[in-house]
DNA sequence: CTAACTCCCTGATAGC
DNA sequence: TGCTATCAGGGAGTTA
């Protein structure tokens, strides 16, 4: 699924396929996503041009030349692709937007959890519906004396703490796995109970990790019309998540529901 | 205010 | 072989 990584990725080779680019056309075929893609039709679209196209979280924000942007999440199972309008119509596309060149923007997603609105202008310039949230994990602002800061009084597991969006973006449950068994915490914790050297020692490893992450999804991203090309590298690089055994100690690895979503840790290693 | 839950959805896989 | 049950996941929303 498109986790942070890739989201950068697809917005850094959807800037280079729509900037300066117009849209001729929006085709909704099934609305029924997390929200309704109903309104695209009536958003007056048509004409205007892709300014620029950058990643937030794990959204996709394509700024228009109205100053509004077109904002695109791809939940667990969303793909774009710009293509010809030649090949068939898949069965869970549900978007198209055809472009001044021929090219169409094709937005599938079979389990429906992602998103496409047009959103207007916040006051801090990004999209209204992004108002509000949490910090980039590859900014500055996130170091560890902010995540030190930001976990006092929280009783949540480290691992959901990190998962917040309100806190910080696009930490999803795969990386949040991987970032606490590096880093040798285990993801039951309380986050409060995190010493400050911990709360360092998890924003240095999310940082690493997130940025090997983007240097491998950057390298599948550029056979773009591969499908699932994106998922394949990142996976064999997976040192925890979804494992049985950990690959440091040998222990059998635990697996416990945090947040509603399975968390793999080793007992030996992460305490 | 935090925290703990539910819901949305399809496809892959496990079990009978 | 074909059915049903289970699970995976992000983010928003609701409840206590």
């Amino acid at each position: 699924m498109p986790e942070l990584p890739e989201a950068e990725s697809i917005s850094r080779a959807l800037d280079k396929a729509l900037k300066g680019r117009t849209i001729r056309q929006v085709e909704v075929f099934f609305p029924r996503l997390r929200t309704s893609l109903e309104p695209l039709k009536t958003a007056g679209l048509e004409g205007l041009k892709f300014v620029s196209v950058k990643r937030r979280a794990r959204y996709s924000v394509c700024e228009l030349s109205d100053g509004r942007f077109l904002v695109m999440h791809y939940g667990m199972s969303g793909v774009v692709r710009v293509e010809s309008k030649d090949i068939p119509r898949r069965k869970h596309e549900h978007l198209f937007i055809t472009l001044d060149n021929g090219l169409i923007v094709k937005f599938e997603d079979p389990r429906r959890f992602g998103m496409v609105e047009v959103q207007e202008k916040g006051p801090d310039g990004w999209p209204k519906g992004l108002q509000g949230i949490g910090v980039e994990p590859l900014d500055k602002a996130f170091s560890g004396k902010f995540l030190f800061a930001a976990s006092r009084g929280k009783k949540k597991p480290v691992k959901e703490f990190i998962m917040d969006n309100a806190v910080v973006t696009g930490i999803g449950n795969i990386y949040a796995a991987e970032t606490l068994f590096a880093c040798k915490v285990s993801p039951l914790r309380k986050a409060c109970d995190l010493s400050e050297e911990e709360c360092e020692r998890i924003v240095k490893e999310v940082k690493r990790i997130l940025k090997l992450a983007i240097k491998w999804g950057g390298t599948t991203v550029s056979d773009y019309k591969n499908v699932d090309g994106s998922e394949g590298k990142f996976v064999q690089k997976l040192r925890i998540y979804g494992k049985n055994v950990c690959p440091v100690c040998k222990a059998k690895v635990e697996k416990a529901v945090l947040g509603g979503r399975t968390s793999w840790y080793c007992p030996a290693c992460q305490c």
